[in-house]
DNA sequence: CGCTATGTTGATCCATATCAATAAGTGTGG
DNA sequence: CCACACTTATTGATATGGATCAACATAGCG
């Protein structure tokens, strides 16, 4: 692998703390790919053979059945994904594409157990990381189970705002239908949500929207740090 | 705490390769106490002071949000629960109370954290139990957003049938009402899933379940691995 | 034995999906 | 640089899954 990404991996908290002499083991076999967008990476069901991270761009994970197919996370830099499988060396439960073009390092999963195994450092790191997955996906399902999708996509929005600094105006960071299906509704039915949240202060000028009464969006979308914060 | 839970509680993968001392350590400040049903044990929000251990009953893991309430998950005996929390120092992001009379260890979250900083097979043995329910969170999610509530529904007779030990007839281990919001519904629209499912040989007796037309409802539920096996 | 919580059934309403048509981008090759 | 194809976004009409409200039945339980 290029010298040149080893510094920003080395920065990951899964990584930071490990001995030098095994972060070079386990990269040993890694290597860094680049792919267009739209490439399927990996397929739910696969034996999970690396462990992905991706350095730039954005991939999506997302899952199918019997003809239906929903989005279930969006990973960007600089992140892991489908870690659990890695280490459980049991099959992926989900896919993933890239979403635009992507540079991403593919280790080994044998790599990533075997050196789990002797690493105690890297061990306690993997814990606190499945942990903090572990949790936003209960967020994530609280989200589902507890709220409307009008009420999920004021929270989106609010949270999106945040990220994007805190001013009134900011960007979508993707498409409006894989924004759908990440919220757990149609395209159709997004466009109408965009509408209804007109009434509390919401304008959307294609990927670009304007909250005008922050309170009002506020009031109404409840945001809960139980729910809707990344960080805890 | 009372030497005859030692057993029970060391036989669990989370403690069983840790060593004698730490063992002792860590549950020299435990105490196991006994609860009437319907009990709350903690509250979302708070912070983790313990880590519980089920050693008898059953106890429910729900969610609250402006006025609404959630069924997540249901933690029988013998295994743990708010684990993710109590390594990372967090609030609780699920509330949990007794369902039926239950007995229940209380390990305090310091001593964790502490015996995981120094015992290398417990912090190894952390990871796979995270990456245990964390797979499973990940299961909940895909039930949730790619079925219908009738097809949940299904599937969940299915697993349930398999852990009854797959005879025709079986019972159902909790109420309907819990169940309804278990599979995110109502328990009106519940009782009207039944009814439907009478369709596909499905009898409902009470709490007693008979499936006299095993193809026919599998053909309908579709059951995936990659969705409804506990046990990857 | 009656009280209270749970379960069922019916009527109705609402949120969301589906189907269909159109508009607006976006990228491609000539 | 434009015309074409193709995908995405919006809008409208309609269907449907599921929630809500209300009444009643039933079953535990003190």
């Amino acid at each position: 692998m290029p010298q040149d990404h080893y510094a920003d991996i080395r920065g990951l908290h899964l990584f930071a703390d490990m001995s030098d002499e095994h972060f070079a083991q386990l990269f040993r076999g890694a290597y860094v790919q680049n792919f267009p967008p739209h490439i399927d990476l990996i397929h739910e069901g696969e034996p999970s053979d690396f462990l992905h991270i991706v350095l730039s761009g954005a991939v999506d994970l997302y899952s199918t059945w019997n003809t239906r197919e929903t989005s279930m996370a969006t990973i960007r830099p600089i992140s892991t994904f489908i870690l659990a499988a890695t280490i459980k060396d049991a099959p992926y439960l989900m896919s993933a594409r890239t979403i635009e073009k992507s540079r991403i390092a593919l280790v080994p999963s044998q790599d990533v157990r075997a050196i789990f195994g002797v690493d105690d450092a890297f061990a306690r790191a993997i814990v606190s990381e499945l942990a903090q997955c572990y949790r936003s996906v209960i967020k994530a399902q609280k989200n589902l189970k507890l709220r409307s999708s009008l009420e999920r996509l004021a929270n989106y929005l609010l949270r999106q705002q945040l990220r994007a600094g805190g001013g009134a105006e900011f960007e979508l960071d993707f498409e409006k239908r894989r924004l759908a299906t990440v919220l757990g509704m149609t395209p159709e039915n997004l466009s109408r949500a965009f509408k209804s949240l007109n009434a509390y202060g919401v304008v959307v000028e294609g990927n670009r929207i304007r909250i005008t009464d922050q309170d009002d969006l506020t009031r109404f979308a409840k945001p809960d740090p139980l729910i809707d914060d990344f960080s805890t």
